[in-house]
DNA sequence: TGACCTGGATTGTCTGACAATCATACAATC
DNA sequence: GATTGTATGATTGTCAGACAATCCAGGTCA
């Protein structure tokens, strides 16, 4: 199950600096080292791997841009890294591959109806009262700002109601992937914030009635009324969604 | 909008190793280095920073594992990660977070649904000849194996049939996660070349006709049908999705 | 032209060192 | 007793210089 063809197994020698690192990582991932433990001092890892301090470091420096740790004053210590830096990674990669406004809204269109059909699934009381809360923050919201942070933070309810962490992440990657633009299309559109309104009312109503086919349907429409407001807005679908900075 | 509270700002004095990092990550990412071209050499970043080789090979790991380069031989070459990479990291991130078989299932019959319904808005005849030549494979596949590769193959050429690159990375993501597990399912249901071969003719049917509504419901239906395989085959949707090695 | 060889360039690793910073414990002050 | 200053050791960030292994390019030879 090794050799390549003709004869001797390649012998690749990897840096010892990976092999740090690997060592580190697997012995994080399997538990070895848990959350809140700070990694053993560069002096340890020396003697351990019988490397030089250089070559920890740089293996150290891989486990660092990894997510797997973060400096907490002097120690690095481990962590599991949070859903959101999840989501994060992944947006960041779809944003600098060049992606598109179009593709984060198809997207949406695609992912959303489906969310909201589970979610009527799985919906509790208390989510009941937190998307009720938000729709009542709403119909109270003077702004253009407000309006859009809380219809963002509607649908992010809407899949965090689900309970999936899966979709939970991704989800939250559609948000950030969205929410540089949607400001110029609640501001294009007449009545933004009756329109919204109306859609998490009837969505709401659907939850509450766990009739999952109103609640995707109506989470459909209300993504294509918001969509229709780009062609309103005169944004430009096709242009890409520039890399973002937030950290 | 920094200090925090009552008083200074914290006086935070970055290390250089993360200096060097950050001016070769904006250089890539603002296209001054672009794909392909390989970074300047140790000596060569030393004489540009000013620091030490040490402290540069520092900042170059973190580079490394942050995607943006690859080890061609000696050099390390710009690329642009390809999207596979931002679907591993995120199903990486997701599995190292306990994320369950029955969430992985879950979104995959939030999501999948509605890519097929779009998918059935943007096909192109050749994709239509590429889901048929899968379909026609797996009516010849004899052994399981090659009936789950095949299965999950058709569910990611769905996705790159709406030429949508987010969908395409979630996607991608979700079949990670997937792969693992559904080898116990095909086993377990009965016929299952036959089940699967049904519903991917249905959905090619719908497809080739544009009819969005019965591309979604039938791999709604074909989704479900797998899932149920779950059940029979005892697999316990509550176990987590273990951390896969898979570089 | 194509296979082969050689020397310089580049990387991976080691050795040793020092200043800055952090964690503490202990002493001094109010 | 609580707060503040100080001494001490541990740890990290950075530097300087070195050497073997490997890669690359250009030249040589068939």
């Amino acid at each position: 199950m090794s050799a390549s063809g003709n004869g001797l197994a390649p012998v690749k020698k990897r840096p010892a600096y990976l092999l740090v690192f690997g060592a580190l990582e697997d012995a994080i991932l399997s538990g070895r080292l848990s959350e809140g433990e700070s990694i053993p001092t560069e002096m340890e890892l020396c003697r351990q791997f019988d490397v030089q301090r250089s070559t920890v470091r740089e293996g150290i420096r891989l486990l660092e841009q990894s997510g797997l740790v973060v400096r907490h004053g002097k120690r690095l210590t481990v962590v599991r890294p949070k859903t959101e830096e999840a989501a994060e990674s992944t947006s960041r990669g779809l944003a600098r591959h060049g992606v598109r406004f179009i593709d984060v809204w198809e997207a949406n269109i695609a992912i959303l109806p489906g969310t909201a059909r589970l979610a009527a699934r799985k919906i509790k009381s208390a989510d009941r009262k937190r998307l009720a809360a938000i729709t009542a923050e709403l119909s109270e919201a003077g702004e253009t700002e407000a309006t859009v942070a809380l219809s963002i933070e509607y649908l992010m309810a809407i899949a965090e109601v689900t309970g999936n962490r899966v979709l939970g992440v991704m989800v939250h990657s559609l948000k950030l992937l969205l929410e540089s633009s949607l400001q110029q299309v609640v501001e294009a559109l007449p009545n933004p914030r009756d329109r919204i309104l109306r859609a998490q009312t009837e969505i709401n109503t659907a939850l509450q009635a766990g009739d999952a086919d109103q609640a995707q349907a109506w989470m459909a429409r209300h993504l294509e009324d918001l969509r229709r407001g780009y062609l309103v807005a005169g944004v430009d679908l096709n242009s890409e969604v520039g890399t973002f900075d937030k950290l």
